[in-house]
DNA sequence: ACACGAGTTTTCGTATACAAATACGTCTCA
DNA sequence: TGAGACGTATTTGTATACGAAAACTCGTGT
């Protein structure tokens, strides 16, 4: 008890350092919806006690992006096909607000920005599956910031997390969910200030990603086991190799709350 | 109404007591912005430990209405002015949303149930300010419900709450912030089916709020003194001795930080 | 073989303990 | 009088303790 663990007193609350990393490990597809996340082994894998994991938890559960039960734990959440058509209603009614405050307020070094994002988009696609999804992500974040509505800006990070839920769920193996030449076309049109066009491509594009995430899916069901192997492999967890075949029934019902 | 509520636990998780409780508290604007919320006297309250007590203002932290700051504990938000006009327009593009998915499915049964709780309103109006209050939001929350989409539904709660924090801040007194003439006319044009006016009137309405909210308040600065007397009147504090002077520095501290 | 139970182990829920940080009050010294 | 130094009381941050609810184990009866 005499441990003095503690090195220099960052700024940085010692529970954020865990939500960050479980957000960043379920965003790259580290963690799986389902996943199970023990207290106990979380607080020892970051070297903090449960009290702070508990922190960490319970602000992912608050975006949404794990489910805590009564008595049984906290696990990546599984969306359900309904929720996750709700997500993208959200996204889509949000990044319509953002398109239009853009197209009157963007500047010129804000569009550099875009497109320097883009351009890390494009040196990744094909090739970095996981940098891949990351930028996906980043670039509609980027757009919500640079609307100078924080509240949005929360929100849309938010749902483009849970998107990385849903996909990860539903998508295919490495469905590259937006596409860059979509991006592209949205600067395009935020340069020339046509709010009314940037909200079309924006729907259309976020349209495009949810159908690639969604409607794609429902026949695909023996990656099941793909899933399980991955995870397996990530997760140092010797015994529970076989239970594939036990696993697999309930996977298919994805509605289904585990 | 358990649609969203359902975060605590059936088993009335002894956290989403309090959680409710603190909120409610907010909303009804027992407690005003910038009230300090100190986990012990909260937890001796409410007869839980500090540990639910943080649960809670974690949540509240979460949804915006509370502020945590590193060392100095959890007080109520003050949202500034900026992002009062965030809250509003994000509130804005979502309740477009509902309007525009409710206009195609509302059911004979829930333009009863809308009319019910305008009916509610109407009772509560010019007679019982907080009831008013607690009402205005409550038709919007449902609203939202009725939409089926939860996260929008979440997020519309979450910011009518925030309301209530921005019409303590800046509204006048007793500004009722709906006017149930508008609720009518936006249940009517749900009715029939017109989600371009329904749309339309729910944008106005939103506008009209916020005007109450803010553009009323800008000439009015002085009410900050206004807002401490309401504060000191509602708090029995009895060791300070009431005292106007040894209030004053940290009014002035408070307000610095908007 | 299978279903079922008792005992054991794990994991969660909550209170409490204690150190660190802050706020408060007092005393001293110009 | 006023400004700082210093000690004390509050309050927060985090770990830990312990009972209780699940999950797991394994032996038993049919």
């Amino acid at each position: 008890m005499s441990l003095l663990k503690d090195r220099g007193r960052s700024a940085v609350s010692r529970s954020g350092v865990i939500y960050r990393g479980l957000r960043q490990a379920i965003s790259d597809h580290a963690l799986l919806p389902g996943d199970k996340l023990p207290e106990d082994t979380i607080g020892e894998r970051f070297g903090a006690s449960r009290t702070l994991v508990r922190e960490a938890l319970m602000r992912l559960k608050a975006e949404g992006l794990v489910d805590m039960q009564p008595n049984r734990g906290a696990a990546v959440a599984r969306p359900s096909l309904d929720e996750a058509r709700h997500i993208f209603a959200a996204r889509a009614c949000l990044e319509r607000e953002v398109m239009a405050t853009l197209a009157v307020s963007i500047t010129p070094r804000q569009l550099a920005a875009l497109e320097a994002q883009v351009e890390k988009e494009r040196d990744a696609d094909g090739k970095d599956g996981l940098e891949s999804i990351r930028f996906a992500g980043a670039f509609h974040v980027l757009l919500a910031e640079m609307s100078g509505n924080r509240v949005v800006a929360r929100y849309v990070d938010e749902l483009v997390s849970r998107c990385a839920l849903i996909i990860a769920l539903y998508g295919q193996p490495h469905a590259s969910d937006c596409a860059v030449s979509e991006h592209r076309s949205i600067i395009e049109a935020l340069r020339e200030r046509n709010g009314a066009q940037a909200a079309k491509l924006m729907a259309h594009h976020l349209g495009e990603v949810e159908g690639r995430a969604l409607l794609a899916q429902p026949s695909r069901r023996p990656d099941i086991g793909d899933i399980l192997g991955r995870y397996a492999l990530r997760r140092p967890r010797p015994a529970t190799g076989a239970k594939a075949a036990s696993e697999s029934p309930e996977a298919g019902r994805e509605n289904r709350r585990r």
